[in-house]
DNA sequence: CCAATACTTAAGCAGGTGCTTAACCATTCG
DNA sequence: CGAATGGTTAAGCACCTGCTTAAGTATTGG
């Protein structure tokens, strides 16, 4: 899942797909890669969960998931929070020790 | 720096330094590795500026960087807002049309 | 001082990633 | 129909990652 966001072609992709969503051929045109590439790209967002797609036509049109989006910001969140409230309760401990 | 977290070991290491600091060795125990993967691990965190440590006499105590974790939280959540939002101009456009 | 502790470095290797080209399928449009 | 458009599959390749073992170095503690 961060896997998904830690290269930058895809976290482009994301990017574009934030502004609205997008064919995979307009995902591609401002990526200086070939066609195929951006297909592995876009098949490593989706199983990721981050991007869903439906193809009508000929044409796959792409969209984010915020859910998926929300779930990797909550980890973090999560994580700061931790740490930080052990900070404050440090900084507590100091302050009762300076008084 | 979302490939610091791409992986699931350092993650582990996160989350252990989110409820404070670690020594090397502290990091390692509930890993199933050895020391010298632990310090790569270690690497790549500081690298991405998730983690800092410094050294003393022959231990090395580790710590989160909770300004690093803003960061790659606040990414993700412009991304979220920005795809939000649309949806919800898209919502107010149908219900404008609804009525 | 000598051994245990805590880390560090170096080398090497299996497997994964990101990209390419070539060929192909499916849907329009003239 | 037949060519153009949009996407898809397959194969192959260079490089990167995550891990290992083996061999250090630098601090303690007895």
């Amino acid at each position: 899942m961060y896997a998904a966001l830690a290269d930058g072609n895809r976290r482009s992709m994301v990017d574009r797909l934030s502004h609205g969503p997008a064919t995979v051929k307009q995902l591609a045109e401002p990526l200086v890669m070939s066609l195929p590439a951006v297909l592995q790209h876009l098949r490593v967002l989706e199983e990721s969960g981050l991007v869903r797609s439906q193809k009508t036509g000929r044409v796959r049109t792409c969209y984010l998931e915020p859910a998926a989006l929300t779930a990797a910001e909550q980890w973090i969140a999560d994580r700061r929070a931790g740490w930080m409230s052990r900070l404050d309760r440090l900084d507590d401990f100091l302050q009762g020790e300076d008084s």
